[in-house]
DNA sequence: TCTCCATTTGTGACTGTTCACAATTACTAT
DNA sequence: ATAGTAATTGTGAACAGTCACAAATGGAGA
C-alpha cells in the first residue's frame, strides 16, 4: 500500500530537468530562471513532492534544530515560548528531559544529531566548565539559561540577588528591622543568588539576619517553613521568601495561626506568577517574565549559530519590584 | 580544525572485521560473537565513534522522535512530563509550536521527517476528520488531547462533563438552587463540554440556569465575567467556574464588592492548580493530573509505533472533585 | 574424517540529497 | 558576426549508514 515517496530524481524527470536544478529551486537558490523554476514547482505539487530531511542532513550537517536539555523536575515555564520563537525563527525545537546522570551522554550525543543550538536549563550549578561543554558538544553553539552573575559563558538570566536586594530593601524602607527569611533551596543557582541578596541588604542596612529556613520551593515547602520560623520563637516582622509558591504556602501557615498579613507579619515573594495579584492579600513580589527569558535566550542562539562571531555575553535582565498588599510597616 | 568524524568503516578497520559487523554491535544484533563484540566496542570508544542519526534515519526511515503540535497560546502544562515519559521509553521529543494556518503544512511535513508518532493537543475542535489526518500525516499514529467524548480517534481526555456534572451536583446537594456559570470559551473542547455538564445537571434536578457569562481562561477574564454577573441583577447563590484561574478572577470580583464566600456566593473552580489548596478561601474544584494526562498520551502512542495492532481508542481518565472551603449550603 | 547445519562474518547495492566542478546557453559589446 | 563574459544547467561523486544475500567458520553426529 505504502507508495514510495517522489525524490528529487523524480521530479526532475517529470520537470524535464536534472535532479540538481530540482535541488537548487527547493533551496531557494538564485540561478535559476523564472521559466524552470516554475516548471520544476509544478512537477513538485504535481507529484507531491518533499525533501528526504533525514537526506539533507546528512549531506549538509545541519539539522535546523535547537534542542532544550532540562533535568526533571526543574522549573519549566518558558518552554512553549522557547519553541514558538524557534518555529519563528525557522527551526525545529526539541526537548531532551534527562536526569543528572545523563547529562554529559546527552550533550555528547547532539552532535551526533546535528543539533544546531543548544539550550541548557540546569537545575544546580554545573561542575563542567564552558570549553568543557564545548569540547563535549563539539563545538555547537549553546546558551544556559541561569548562570552566576559574570559567568564567562553564553547565558541569559535576570539579576536574581539584585531582586532579592530590592525586596528587602522595600521592607527596610517600610521601616522593619527584623527581617527573616525563607529562602529556595541554597544549592540552585536562583536559590543562593537570592540568598545571597537578602544576607547583603542587611548587612548594608546594618542588621543582622534574624533567621533563614530553607525551603524546596514548593508550596507546601514554604508551609512547613514558616512554622519553622514561628516555632523558632525569634521575633520578626517580615520575611523575604525565595519564590511565590513558598509565599502563598507561608501565607496559608500564618493565617492559619491567626498571624495578620501585612500587620503581623510582611511578606515578599519572588516570580511574579499570574495569580500573585489575586492571593490573599495580593502578594508583593519581584516579577521576572519568563516569556521574555525564553524568547531572549533562543535568539541568542540563533545569532549563535548564523553568526559566530557574535561574542560570548551574558544577558542579565532585571526584575521588577511589584508593591502590593502583602508588605506595610511594621506595627508598633 | 574540525576533524572528521569517524565512520562504521573507520571502527571495522581498527577493529579489523567488517563495517557490517560493527553496525551489528551498535545495533545489539544477537548474532555477534561476544569476543567481536568486545573488539568493536573497544574500537569505538578509543575512536570516540557514534553513529550519524541521519544516516541511520535516512536508512531505517525512523527517527525515533515523538513529536507534539501545539498552538501558541494554549494551555501546555504537560509538555516537561511528556518530554520525559518519551526519553523514559527510548523516545526524542519535539515540540511544534504552531498557529492554526500553519497545522496542516505542520502533519505534512512530519512525515518527511520521519517522525514516528504525533501528539496533537487542538485549541479548538479539528475539522479535519480522523482519515484526513491519516492521509496528511502519512499513517504516522497519532494520538489527540482532548477530543469529543466518544469520538473514534486516538485519544487521552478527562472527561470533561463528567467533572462539570460533579461540581454542579455538589452545589445542588448543598441545596443550592440559583446556580450561575462562568464558562471557559465554548469553541473549546473543554469550554463546552463543561458548560454541558453544569447545563444539563441543572436540567436533571429540575433547575433552570440562572445565567452563564463566557470568559476566557484568564483570571483577568474570571475577574470581569463575575462582575457581569453581579451587574446582571439575576439573583445566584453559586457559580460553576470553567477554571481555577477564572475561580480566582472571580473570587477578587467578589471581594472586592464585599460579598463573602461561601456564605453569600458559593464557587466552585476546574483543574485543581497547586495554588488552589491556598485561595483564600481554599478553592472546591475538580481535579485533573496533567502529569498523568501527558503519561498517558505518550505511552499510548508509542504503543500504536510499537505495536501496530493496538486499538484505536479513546482513554478516558475520570475527574475527581475536590471538597474545601469555597462551597458551603446557600444561607437564608 | 566427512557431511550437514547453525552461527557468525563479509560484500555489493542502495537510501536521497548536496557539493564541486564542468558544460552549456544567453547576453552584451565590439 | 564574434568573441567574451555572465548566468544557467548538468554530471559524477560523496555523505554514513543498513538491507539482502553470500561466504566463511565452527561444532555435532555419522
Amino acid at each position: 500500500m505504502k507508495t514510495k515517496r517522489p525524490t528529487v530524481r523524480d521530479v526532475a524527470s517529470h520537470a524535464g530537468v536534472s535532479y540538481q536544478t530540482v535541488s537548487r529551486v527547493i533551496n531557494n537558490d538564485e540561478h535559476v530562471s523564472a521559466v524552470t523554476r516554475d516548471r520544476v514547482l509544478t512537477a513538485i505539487s504535481a507529484l507531491g513532492f518533499r525533501p528526504n530531511r533525514a537526506a539533507q542532513i546528512m549531506q549538509t550537517e545541519r539539522s535546523h534544530t535547537i534542542e532544550a536539555v532540562i533535568f526533571y523536575g526543574g522549573f519549566n515555564r518558558f518552554l512553549a515560548e522557547m519553541a514558538h520563537t524557534a518555529h519563528v525563527l525557522g527551526y525545529h525545537f526539541s526537548i531532551s528531559a534527562i536526569s543528572e546522570d545523563e547529562f554529559i551522554t546527552s550533550l555528547e550525543s547532539a552532535s551526533s544529531r546535528f543539533v544546531d543550538g543548544l539550550l541548557l536549563i540546569p537545575l544546580v550549578p554545573l561542575d563542567v566548565p564552558y570549553d568543557e561543554l564545548q569540547r563535549l558538544t563539539d563545538g555547537i553553539p549553546l546558551v544556559q539559561i541561569g548562570a552566576p552573575l559574570g559567568a564567562n559563558i553564553p547565558s541569559v538570566i535576570y539579576a536574581q540577588a539584585l531582586g532579592s536586594r530590592m525586596a528587602t530593601q522595600h521592607l527596610i524602607d517600610l521601616g522593619h528591622t527584623h527581617i527573616a527569611e525563607i529562602s529556595g533551596p541554597l544549592l540552585n543557582y536562583d536559590g543562593r543568588d537570592r540568598h545571597t541578596g537578602w544576607l547583603e541588604t542587611l548587612r548594608d542596612n546594618g542588621l543582622r539576619g534574624v533567621l533563614s529556613v530553607e525551603g524546596d520551593w514548593t508550596l507546601d515547602g514554604g508551609y512547613q517553613a514558616m512554622n519553622q520560623l514561628l516555632d523558632s520563637g525569634e521575633h520578626f516582622t517580615a520575611v523575604v521568601v525565595g519564590n511565590d509558591s513558598m509565599a502563598l504556602g507561608a501565607n496559608t501557615a500564618l493565617r492559619k495561626r491567626g498571624y495578620r498579613i501585612p500587620e503581623d507579619v510582611a511578606l515578599v515573594g519572588f516570580d511574579d506568577l499570574p495569580e500573585a495579584e489575586h492571593f490573599v492579600p495580593a502578594l508583593t513580589t519581584v516579577r521576572q517574565d519568563f516569556n521574555v527569558l525564553g524568547k531572549a535566550a533562543v535568539d541568542y542562539v540563533v545569532r549563535l549559530i548564523e553568526q559566530p562571531e557574535t561574542p560570548i555575553q551574558q544577558t542579565v535582565l532585571h526584575p521588577k519590584l511589584v508593591i502590593r498588599d502583602s508588605t506595610a510597616p511594621p506595627q508598633r
